[in-house]
DNA sequence: TTCGATGCAAACCATTTGCATTAAC
DNA sequence: GTTAATGCAAATGGTTTGCATCGAA
């Protein structure tokens, strides 16, 4: 699936758990998708969001993450930094995957093998992984 | 293994890299080993160590967790809530252990199971697991 | 005696929020 | 036209830091 494919979908997915389609998280979501394979923090994906000549704030930044996240459209990922990082989820995963930081040079790998599956089916909705 | 045990490798560990057994270091020690079971946050742990009549202000409960994290006597979480816990290192634990929290209480609970020992033989010294 | 450790208050900084304005529907 | 969404700036709150003092070794 290309972006573009993508982007359509995520907007879908966005109008119809009821929330308004506008110019602004539009934009935020293209960042997302052309850097599907880093872990953005707000403040790089508003960086990249301003980059693109658009008229938004920060804040506004957060609150699309927000929803984004609730929606489940991107995982919110707290390291020990103390900047949350956004993952988008990849297309039809049902799990949290995990993550490796490297000490050296901070940068970022994601464990594909599914370590959760097992434990998974023990428990209910009201729980999430970390 | 009981809490006077405990304490007392715990501060021979302290010391043995090369910092100072303070008071305010072996208060903290003790709180930490007394809630073994909880993942306290670093206010939580002031809070228990001012019961005790110790004369600690918050900074140094801070810089103390940090110190026991860089020997790795104590483990460093960050769920998405903003505020750090911390969780004792089980004896001879080599790798990190995963949590549970609880959407709707915000309990936490251990996963006992194994769920990394494959993968970590796959990676050097310089890389933590999350 | 020395140098690391402490307490306090101020600084920091990622994130959130209040509010007047704007725009999607 | 209604109501949610936005931008800005101010507030928040956990954590860190500067500095003068203290005390473990």
């Amino acid at each position: 699936m290309n972006i573009q494919e993508a982007l359509k979908k995520t907007k879908k997915q966005l109008h119809e758990s009821g929330f308004k389609l506008t110019p602004q998280r539009e934009v935020t979501l293209l960042v997302l998708l052309e850097n599907e394979k880093d872990h953005l923090s707000a403040e790089e994906i508003y960086f990249f969001v301003k980059q693109k000549n658009a008229d938004i704030g920060l804040a506004t930044v957060y609150r699309t993450l927000e929803i984004l996240t609730d929606i489940k459209i991107v995982d919110k990922i707290s390291f020990d930094d103390g900047v949350a990082r956004y993952d988008l989820r990849k297309e039809g995963a049902t799990h949290f995957h995990h993550h490796l930081l490297c000490l050296d040079c901070g940068c970022i790998e994601e464990i594909e093998e599914d370590l959760l599956g097992e434990v998974e089916g023990l428990l209910n909705r009201s729980t999430i992984f970390w």
